[in-house]
DNA sequence: ACTATTTTTGCAACATTGTTGCAAATAAAA
DNA sequence: TTTTATTTGCAACAATGTTGCAAAAATAGT
């Protein structure tokens, strides 16, 4: 989909910063926290534009936030924002605790999850911590 | 358990912060922040003791740390420090995005998790957001 | 039990993440 | 083009977490 038309459909105006954000996210596979966005945006932007932009796009649902850290959150942005035709699926992440290297693990099937009586589910957070390929061998 | 023979066992030694700290432990059965651990001492003592008291006893593995919120870590003993009899499985947590309440749930199995080739896992972190029961009704 | 050594605690200072209020700048509407 | 609404940047703030260092407490040695 078209950045543009992302925004317009979410009726969010079409700023030169929120292109940029959109297109670090559609390029970036993998969470990405405020700090390395920051890093990868071309122009020099204000951190707090940055958070209240993250903030507006994870309550539209362009992105998604995961907690994968003891300070920071990391974004996302859900496969079937950039591509409709796929659908959206709840998956894992994989940290490597050596090297911080993040990876979605969309293959690894998710269990079914059974609440206790009366609870509402609205979201998944599921990360596993261990050591990357590289990582393992040294 | 002992409280003074967990920490001789792990090499600690015995002051009254450290036998505190593990009673709000071993009396809470869902993790808790460092707020709130601060909250449920009975003494007044330095921010800084605890963050050094939990880094250690999270190294050590007497406690668990989980990270469910945005920029806290929670702790939480695992029930084979209380009880040497049971074994420790991962398990969920649950939290309530309205009142905040947070929830083991040990009942829940976990999927059986393949990494990809090289990949080494050391521990999860899953957690499951919604509303609980009280706050599902109102 | 007393002293020496080691460990732990409390304080000050600092770094980082995230938030809020407000004026200036920018985008959308008329 | 002008008006209106939204967004941005700056300053200030709150909270979490860390580090260095001196005072206090716990352990080890005699």
């Amino acid at each position: 989909m078209a950045i543009d038309e992302l925004l317009k459909r979410n009726h969010l105006s079409a700023t030169s910063i929120r292109e940029e954000i959109l297109r670090v996210f559609i390029s970036s596979r993998s969470p990405i926290s405020m700090s390395e966005l920051k890093d990868r945006m071309g122009r020099n932007c204000d951190r707090v534009t940055l958070y209240r932009n993250l903030k507006n796009f994870t309550r539209k649902g362009i992105l998604h936030e995961v907690y994968l850290d003891k300070q920071e959150s990391r974004f996302v942005m859900p496969e079937n924002i950039v591509d409709p035709d796929k659908d959206y699926a709840e998956h894992l992440h994989f940290k490597c605790t050596k090297c911080d290297m993040v990876k979605c693990l969309t293959d690894q099937e998710i269990m079914n999850i059974k609440l206790p009586e009366g609870y509402t589910m609205q979201e998944t957070n599921f990360v596993v911590f261990g050591l990357c390929d590289k990582c393992s061998k040294s």
